[in-house]
DNA sequence: CCCGGGAGG
DNA sequence: CCCTCCCGG
């Protein structure tokens, strides 16, 4: 059941009980930045159910070890819901959706408060994709969350662009004393930003830290197995775009640190996905 | 044996002998205009050999009533083109190729001279494309014809706007003092075409003469059941570019008349070729 | 969820 | 020589 039939709108909802795998790690604080925002934004693949309650252990494993005050999932599926909601009890989790596949956006309950989330519809999609918004107020501050897994394959380009388009708006119109952070599984070509631009308010995470290549590629098959792909290819699916808050005229939060997540094997000899994450943190300019 | 393979570099060549069929038709020359200049541009669709014996002289028929200057062909195959040095004496053929499929441009002797012919080759072309030249002498007037057969397919895109740009500059590139016309089997899309662009100084002679709907589509599967198609799709990939001479400011010839053929069935139930043809007239401004 | 090629409507 | 789908690498 490895495969994703990305044309169906409703997808068959996999019937798996991951709450069947027992625990595997224990919750250990590590140490907190008051003024520092962590974030993990991963698509988690539910849709390969494959080991998939190993593999959502494994991602709870770095919840434990990273402690991330936000973490954005894409392509959640009700059991792997589940599973979080039963064992990360430190966060509130916030759904994208209900059937199929879908987004989520996890907060730490102790960090980030929840002022009111809300799902915007992609009223051409094909694939029931959508963008989730969570305004939250982290140490503080107002903070607009966002997460979104836009429409998967090249074909798809030009919806994926018109998805583009509406986190772009809702970036760029957000009032100035909101920090504004999308991460997700945008599934972009860089000549399909290019075409629809940024602000200039908004930044590409991993380009404004200096597109280091050892956090480029986020989907890739020579070093990702667990698609099994008999080819070789490698993308910057994964973006995290930022708009900072300005007070004074300076930002409230700037980006800090990128890393990618998820690169060890588990014991069944695949990874958490077929996604690496993307880890990073922002701080007081 | 309907179908063309496309990606074959070199495709086997058919073996019909087209002689076996009786002659259709005499000729009977109309009248002739000294300083009207008429061009029939077609894809005989030699490639599909059924009923090609009954589709050839049909063209051979078309040629008898109009009596066109000139006549741009794609897809001929050789027992096409032995076909029609024996039945259409009136005119020289120059051949763009010698095997698997090609085009070839027909000069009536009487009105129109060649002076030389080239054939130009396209480095990248998969599908054995080239561009073939006639500089020829009407009327007095120096007049460069070119045909060509682009690459096929909507994958091909890259390779097809390549080779639309040796035509364009071709196109510019002449002297003043001479006419350029080409007319073939493009299989451009419209947006092909905006991003290649064409130079100031040359038409697309269907958008000259007013964009008239009844002549637009020149590949039509609703119109035409040559390929017997299940679906119904219409394009404009049939179609002729114009630079005028300029003489004492004004063009020496222009864009007249145009007029799609080959909309009426054989006898066969069948039309001469998947394409109509273009007939097009050209005068003294 | 890469790419290209082939089948079917 | 249209399109979409499916498949294998």
């Amino acid at each position: 059941t490895k495969k994703k039939n990305w044309e169906e709108e409703k997808p068959a909802e996999p019937s798996v009980d991951l709450t069947k795998d027992s625990p595997a790690s224990s919750g250990k604080p590590s140490e907190e930045d008051d003024c520092k925002l962590s974030v993990i934004s991963w698509n988690v693949d539910g849709l390969d159910t494959d080991n998939l309650g190993e593999r959502a252990r494994g991602l709870f494993s770095f919840l434990v070890l990273y402690t991330p005050d936000v973490v954005l999932l894409q392509e959640l599926i009700p059991p792997y819901v589940h599973y979080l909601k039963k064992r990360a009890v430190s966060y509130l989790l916030i759904e994208g959706g209900e059937e199929g596949y879908f987004t989520g956006i996890m907060l730490k309950r102790s960090r980030v408060k929840l002022v009111e989330s809300q799902i915007v519809t992609y009223p051409t999609t094909r694939m029931m994709r959508n963008l989730l918004v969570a305004q939250v107020d982290f140490n503080g501050q107002k903070l607009w969350l966002m997460t979104s897994h836009f429409e998967s394959c090249k074909a798809h380009s030009a919806e994926r662009m018109k998805q583009l388009r509406v986190v772009k708006q809702r970036m760029k119109g957000a009032p100035y004393d909101v920090t504004v952070l999308f991460g997700g599984d945008t599934n972009l070509r860089d000549y399909e930003l290019t075409k629809v631009g940024l602000p200039a308010s908004v930044c590409d995470v991993w380009e404004r830290l200096g597109k280091q290549e050892h956090c480029r590629w986020t989907w890739d098959t020579k070093a990702n197995n667990n698609n099994n792909a008999p080819y070789v290819s490698r993308c910057r699916f994964d973006r995290v775009f930022f708009r900072p808050a300005i007070k004074d005229g300076v930002p409230r939060l700037a980006p800090d640190h990128m890393a990618l997540v998820g690169l060890e094997k588990l014991d069944c000899g695949r990874f958490i996905s077929d996604h690496w994450g993307i880890y990073c943190s922002f701080s007081a300019g």
